[in-house]
Parts: C-alpha cells; sequence; structure tokens
DNA sequence: AGGGTGAACTGAACGTTGTTAAGCTGTCAA
DNA sequence: TTGACAGCTTAACAACGTTCAGTTCACCCT
C-alpha cells in the first residue's frame, strides 16, 4: 500500500511521536502505527528497539548542529554559551529530550565534522586540544544534567510543571527547614534564569582553570597547564 | 515461613539486587522471588513499581548522607569538592545509580535536615541563601551529568569499559578529525581526572561569580541579605 | 479459650511489551 | 518466464507491570 519506509523515516516519525506519548509510550507498535506498518516490520531495518532510538538521538543531533555550527563564534565564551543554549532549547524541545539523547550512541560518524568544528573554535582561542575538550566536556554535561532534572520538573515541552513539585506544599512541609525551602524555590522557580547563573559559572570556572594564562586578555598569576599534567584540584 | 517484609526490606533487597542485574533487569518478579514472596505481594507495600524505585533512591540518598554530612567542612570550596566526590563514589556504588536517582523523587522528608546543614554550611561561608542554593545546583548538575555519563561508559561498578566505546577503534573511523579523535580521548581515558578537572572549574566558577566580593578570605560579615537580588548572567 | 478482624500474602489472570520465526508479496534482473 | 531477494505480514512467545478475588496468619476482645 503506502511506500516503502526507511530508516530515516522511521527516526523522524519516532521524533515526532515522542512528543505525543513521551518515551515511556513510544512502543514499537505505536510507531509501526503512525507508519501504516506492522511492528515486526521496524526490525527489517533496526536489529532492535535501542537501535532504533540510537537513530532517533542520531537524528535529534542532525538537526541539532545545523544550529550548533550556526552559533556565532565571538570570543569563546559567547561560543560556549551560545552552544550550552542551543543544546539546552534542542533537548526541551522535545519530550524526554535529554533522556534519550543521553542514553543513547549515535548511528554514524556525521557528529564528527560539527565536533572537529567545535573544537577548532576553542582551540583558536588559545585553548591545548586537551583544555577545550575538557571545557566542551565540561559544559555539555552541565547542559545535559541541568536539562534532564528540568524535564522532570517539566515533562512535556510547553506544558505545566509537575503536581509533584508545587512550591507552597513543599514549603508548607519543609517547615522548620529554611534554607532547604530556600534551596527548592530557587532550583525550580525559573529555570531559564537558573539555567543561565550555573551556565556563567561553569564558563568563568573553564576560563580561570583551563585556559592557558598566555590566551585571553590579560595573564593571570594563575598557574595553567600546558601539554602534559593534569589540572588536578587535590 | 519467611518472616515479613516491609518497605525498607524491599528497598534494600532491591539496591543490592541492582548491582547484579541493572536496572532494566530489576523486575518485580525478581526483587520478590529476592525476598521470598510472589511479585503481587509488593503492591501491599507500594502503589507502584516507580514508588518502590522511588523507595530505591532514597534508601539509597540514606545511606549518601551520613557521608555527606561527615564531609570536613574547611574552606566553602574544600567543602562542595568534598561533596560531590562523595555523591559520585557513591552513585558509582551502584550500578545504573545516576539513572536511578535522577529519575526518581524521595519518599520522606529525611532529605530536609542534610539540606538544610548544606546549605548552612555554604551560605556561613558568606554566601546569600539565593547563591548558596545555585552553587550547590550547579555542583551537583555537573556530577550528576558527568556520572550518567561515565556509567554509560563503565556500567558495571568496577567493571569492564563498555566495547562501544573502545578509543583506538573509534580513532580508527574518525580519521581526518585530529580534534574530534582528541576530544573522545580526553573524555573517556582517564575519568576520576576528567572529572576533578571538571569539578575545580565549576568550583572556581562559583567563587567567580555566585560569592558575593566582600566574603572570601578577607571579610567576616558579609554583606548579603537573604533576599538580595537574582545572580542573573545578563 | 475461641471467634473475629484486618494486615499480609497467594494464585490466577489480563493486557501489553520486545522479539522471533515462518511465510507471503512485489519488484527487478537474467 | 523465472528466479531471487528486499520488505513486509501473520502468528506466536516469554516476560513484564498490574489487578482482583481469595487465603492465611497474628493478634485483640469478651
Amino acid at each position: 500500500m503506502a511506500t516503502r519506509i526507511d530508516r530515516a523515516q522511521v527516526a523522524e516519525t519516532a521524533l515526532r511521536l515522542l512528543n505525543e506519548v513521551g518515551l515511556e509510550g513510544l512502543t514499537l507498535r505505536r510507531i509501526a502505527q503512525e507508519l501504516g506498518v506492522q511492528a515486526p516490520a521496524l526490525y527489517w531495518h533496526f536489529k532492535n528497539k535501542q537501535e532504533l532510538l540510537d537513530e532517533v538521538a542520531t537524528e535529534m543531533f542532525r538537526r541539532m548542529s545545523g544550529s550548533l555550527t550556526a552559533v556565532d563564534a565571538g570570543t569563546w565564551q559567547e561560543f560556549l554559551t551560545g552552544s550550552a543554549r542551543v543544546i539546552r532549547d534542542f533537548l526541551l524541545g522535545y519530550r524526554d529530550g535529554a533522556k534519550v539523547f543521553s542514553g543513547t550512541r549515535f548511528t554514524d560518524l556525521g557528529y564528527a565534522s560539527p565536533v572537529e568544528g567545535m573544537m577548532r573554535v576553542i582551540v583558536d582561542a588559545g585553548f591545548t586540544p586537551r583544555a577545550a575538550a575538557r571545557a566542551w566536556f565540561t559544559i555539555n554535561t552541565y547542559t545535559m544534567g541541568y536539562v534532564i532534572e528540568e524535564q522532570s520538573v517539566y515533562p512535556v515541552p510547553g506544558g505545566e510543571r509537575d503536581p509533584a513539585y508545587e512550591l507552597s506544599e513543599r514549603a508548607r512541609r519543609l517547615e522548620g527547614y529554611p534554607l532547604a525551602i530556600e534551596a527548592g524555590t530557587v532550583f525550580f522557580e525559573d529555570l531559564d534564569a537558573g539555567f543561565e547563573d550555573g551556565l556563567h559559572a561553569v564558563v568563568a570556572g573553564i576560563e580561570a582553570t583551563l585556559l592557558p594564562p598566555s590566551a585571553g586578555k590579560t595573564a593571570g598569576p594563575s598557574a595553567g597547564p600546558s601539554a602534559g599534567p593534569s589540572v588536578r584540584v587535590e
């Protein structure tokens, strides 16, 4: 009947469906139904469900990498914060986006070129390749961690806050622990501003600990790494 | 026959089992079997599986909070890094620990007192309550994000690296993208040192952007009122 | 002591899930 | 025309979370 399906079409359909039914409702039968096909047909194109989810995550990254390479590379700080915002926005655009993304591996090497480009920008700003990788990974880690938390508070994109996180109710139960109340309020009240605050901190920390002193505008007194030694804390 | 079971016993058993079978193998029937009981018996103690997992995560936090409150509160930097290390170590101690922890809500208010204590330490170091909460949350976000990534590379505690992350194989396929290769190497080669590097950066960033200028080594009483202005970026 | 009550559990079943196996169908090459 | 094979269907499987009606066992009351 309908035209034949291929991997890309399955991934796109699954990605669209994700926002309707969530990760837990994203079953093979539901995807197949949406494609006008029976569930076992998917096994012709994918080894198993995990491989299908990997393709979904890869498709997410493909769409992301367009916006990612378009990030204006002014200063490296602007580049990192801009990239982090793009990633967050994309992840927030899909229900359970962060969970899907963090639990899967890419199915092809399409990420190589964008990653190379991003690393290039950071290295050109004066970072060693090693420090650039660490900076990028740290920003990413923070962003992913933040969005995972964020999406458990706001499960559906643009939707309502999960009632389990009602702040007034929470504050009532935490009577006697004023700082814990304040902590919860800060966590959940303005997630956009909260992300920016943390992001700003991480970027500042990268500048303080990972950027070689010769780079940047001023030569700071910090003892930075050049090539070999790890930037250990202790 | 066997003694009756209660919520705590179920959670402890499930937690022990987690390391043997992983999150995906942690079925109700398997837990029940380990307790010498039939699967539906669990429904007397828990509304559904999610509530059981919440109890498991809560039990994880209980064990963690002992080590957490024992973190030596020297400088606030030492306190934050020490806390982050404790959290990472505990999460790494359980298979899929970070995933379990991030996907669940606590079942009781036992976290209130430890959270209050940690916030207290940070506030006493000169942070406003608001900045203290942001600092704590940012450190946590980074730590959780890092361990989630880490545990997808090393799925079983103390075990082997997932073969999908073999670095030499990876480098071969990424020929022509030297910086991307370097990035992967930095990510996965020494995860302990990598965590420390990123952690060091985040702490430094918190000092640079969240600590009121009067605080730190010099002044005693800071000028930070409780309801101070937001620590916004832009 | 004995009957009753309710907490704690069993046994059987239901619908759904991922997955496998075998067979059917259409398309294209020889 | 025939054969092959990519791509799909139909049927079935074991395992999962969950429900429900019934059973057991400990303890309380008179």
